[in-house]
DNA sequence: CTAACATTGTTAATTATTTAACATTTTTCT
DNA sequence: AGAAAAATGTTAAATAATTAACAATGTTAG
């Protein structure tokens, strides 16, 4: 299949989480504009990103909301399922931990990280807190490929050092300050900061 | 001035704050490819930015920091400051509600909301948690223009509306699902579940 | 049975964003 | 002084993303 655009596939993770909603209702069908109103967007828009994955639903019945939801998974989600380490065991780094706990996902938390005594041993979602020190060891261990870094902003540069060099393949950064990490590392970062200012921006200009 | 794109209003608030780190150092003179090396993008984009926003450098000696700091800010903030809400406070309402608290901006955070008899009337770095049910009095009182939302996903659309009601103009929605509101209230939303799946995703194509 | 309708699938057009190209200017070096 | 270098500022080209247009087809109503 031809590469998806990048918006496509964070629009195929929400389609999925909707579908699942729909799912467990016993939906069973859905037509294109019903999740472009979820997700609000347009109609047009949902039925290209299914075009583009190949999936071709039942004229005047839509598309079989199972199916699809088998086939999202069968593009993003890797078989064998991936685990994840969450560095930074403040309030952001439990509330992503929580938000995963318990979902059933190809991603799993597996290992959670800090370097404030109080923290390491204990658990937090049924997840060890291990020491920062013990990071490359435990990456290793169980098999961690993608590191969400939930620190204070000074620290990110050294934590994203160590995630690469204990052989991570993708970091998700939370962190305000933005970090450099060789090319072959997918990286991800997200500045809440900014989201706020822009909300305001936008609030303000649509005022004047 | 043009309209600014979106993306040249994400990038200025991410500019603003690594100049002021900058600032903080003592740095007065700031290349365009200094910026853009801290943010990992272009020296041409951090140009066309700056150009669009109608600042012009000092050939050879770069940009004045100071001055593009409150070119910024001018841009931007509101003058008379914005007042924020933040509701729900699970572990990601207090994570942002940490985040700004002492931040010199002109964004505050001045009311939070919960619906846990257990959090209201606590203080929450010194900012009062109120009753849910209070929250149209509450944004009117203190003129609230922005509000965040962190609740479970389950509440968002109900949160959402009452939002809109109380009178708010932009939302920020940190819940997994969309909520709908009428157009004129500028809406942005972040789901951090997509945003893993996609660094999955793309570890996953890049190791195929 | 036929016409109108509702829906998908797909190509084309439009819009937004990024990147490239390059002219211009100041500084530095010889 | 003149040439080379290192920046900025700006227009143009390329790329990415969204939206529009519309053909195709099954469904329903009369």
């Amino acid at each position: 299949m031809k590469q998806l655009p990048h918006k496509t596939i964070e629009r195929l993770s929400q389609y999925r989480r909707a579908l699942l909603l729909c799912h467990a209702k016993g939906i069973t069908h859905i037509y294109s504009h019903e999740i472009a109103r979820i997700q609000h967007i347009t109609a047009v828009q949902v039925r290209r990103d299914i075009m583009l994955i190949g999936y071709t639903g039942t004229l005047r019945k839509g598309y079989n909301v199972k199916e699809l939801i088998d086939l999202i998974g069968h593009i993003i989600d890797s078989e064998e399922g991936i685990n994840v380490a969450v560095v930074g065991m403040g309030n952001l780094g439990r509330a992503i931990t929580n938000y995963f706990s318990g979902k059933r996902t190809k991603l799993s938390i597996v290992a959670v990280f800090d370097n404030d005594k109080g923290k390491i041993g204990k658990k937090y979602h049924g997840i060890e807190c291990h020491d920062i020190d013990s990071m490359k060891k435990v990456i290793r261990e169980k098999n961690i490929t993608i590191g969400i870094m939930t620190v204070p902003g000074e620290e990110a540069p050294i934590i994203a050092e160590l995630l690469v060099k204990a052989g991570i393949k993708g970091i998700l950064n939370y962190t305000p300050k933005p970090v450099n990490v060789p090319k072959d590392i997918y990286l991800e970062e997200y500045d809440m900061i900014t989201s706020l200012e822009k909300v305001a921006f936008f609030v303000k200009t649509h005022e004047e």
